[in-house]
DNA sequence: ATGCTACGTTGGTCCAACCAACGTTGGTTC
DNA sequence: GAACCAACGTTGGTTGGACCAACGTAGCAT
C-alpha cells in the first residue's frame, strides 16, 4: 500500500523494536488481506482454528487460549454463529457457560483459512531459506517464551 | 475444567506470523508503557526522533519518513507544538508547507525518550546473546527490505 | 446462608493505521 | 496569462486489535 517507501529514520530503522513492529505490521496486513477474501478477520480465524483444532470450549476458555478478551469473544462468536460456522449451546454441566462448537461448515472454513495463512506465510518468508526460517522462528519463540511468564 | 490453559493454540503458536505478531505486540506494549512515562505516544516519538535526527522538515515529509499518514501527522504535531517540543512555521519558500523544527525542549525529550527506548530494547532482547540479536536484526531487515519494494 | 469466584454480556476507551475530500498553493503546459 | 494537475495541510471520518469496568446469573466453599 505504500506507494512511497517509508524511509524510517536511520536511527530507528536499526532497532529491533522498530523492525519487529514493521515486519509484524506487514504480516498483519497480508493476513488481513487474506482474511478479507473469506469476509472474516483475525479474531474469527483464531477462534475458528482453535475450535477446529482442540474441539468445543466455553467462551472464556476460548478467550484464554486465543489471547482474546472475553468481551471480544462474544462479538466474534456472534459473527461466526450468524454465519453458521459455529454453534453456541448452553453447557448442561455448568449453566454459566456456553459450549461453542465448530460446525462442519466452520471446520471447512477453518481449513480454507488455514490454507490462506500458509500462503501468506510463504509469501512473507519468501526471501528466507529454510534454515533462516527456522532460525527466525527459534529466536522469536525464545523471546516470547521468556516474556510470556512475566 | 479450568486448568488455566496455555495461551495460543499449538497449531498457531509455531507460525512465524503468529510469533511476529505476538512479539511485536509485546514490544509495542513495553514501548507504550515507556512512552506513557513521558506522557507521549508512539507517533510523537517517531516524529520527535526524526526531527532531532534529521533536522526540520515539512509535515508531509515527516509523514513520509516516519510512515505516518499526513492527517495523523497534523494531530501529533499539534500535540507536540502544544507542549513546546516543536515549532510550526510557514515555509517562506513554499507557502503550502509548514516547517517543523524541534525546540531545545523537544530535543531534550527526544533524547530522554531515546533512552527509554533503549531500555525497553534491552529488556526485550534480554534472553538473546549479542550474536543472536544481530541475527534477528539481520533476518528482520532482510524481510522488511524484500517486501518494502514491491 | 454468605461470600467469593467464574461466566457471558453490554458498553465503552485507546492507539495505530488508513481514506476521502476540501481549499490553498506551486509548477506545467498551452 | 489561463488552464491543469500535483502537492500540501487540514478536517472528519472508519477500521482492527486490545483492553477495562460493571452488571446479573450461576457455581462453589465455608
Amino acid at each position: 500500500m505504500d506507494n512511497t517507501a517509508p524511509q524510517s529514520p536511520a536511527g530507528l530503522s536499526t532497532t529491533p523494536t522498530w523492525l519487529l513492529n514493521q515486519t509484524a505490521g506487514h504480516a498483519a496486513r497480508l493476513l488481513s488481506e487474506g482474511f478479507a477474501a473469506h469476509d472474516l478477520r483475525g479474531y474469527h480465524y483464531r477462534l475458528l482454528a482453535t475450535l477446529a483444532e482442540d474441539g468445543p470450549a466455553s467462551q472464556a476458555d476460548l478467550g484464554r487460549r486465543c489471547g482474546i478478551d472475553r468481551s471480544d469473544v462474544v462479538a466474534a462468536i456472534n459473527d461466526l454463529a450468524g454465519r453458521g460456522l459455529v454453534v453456541r449451546a448452553p453447557d448442561p454441566a455448568d449453566r454459566r457457560r456456553n459450549v461453542i462448537s465448530a460446525t462442519d461448515a466452520g471446520a471447512d472454513e477453518a481449513r480454507r483459512m488455514g490454507a490462506t495463512v500458509e500462503r501468506v506465510q510463504a509469501d512473507l518468508l519468501a526471501p528466507l531459506s529454510a534454515t533462516e526460517r527456522k532460525q527466525l522462528t527459534r529466536l522469536l519463540t525464545r523471546l516470547l517464551h521468556h516474556h510470556s511468564r512475566h
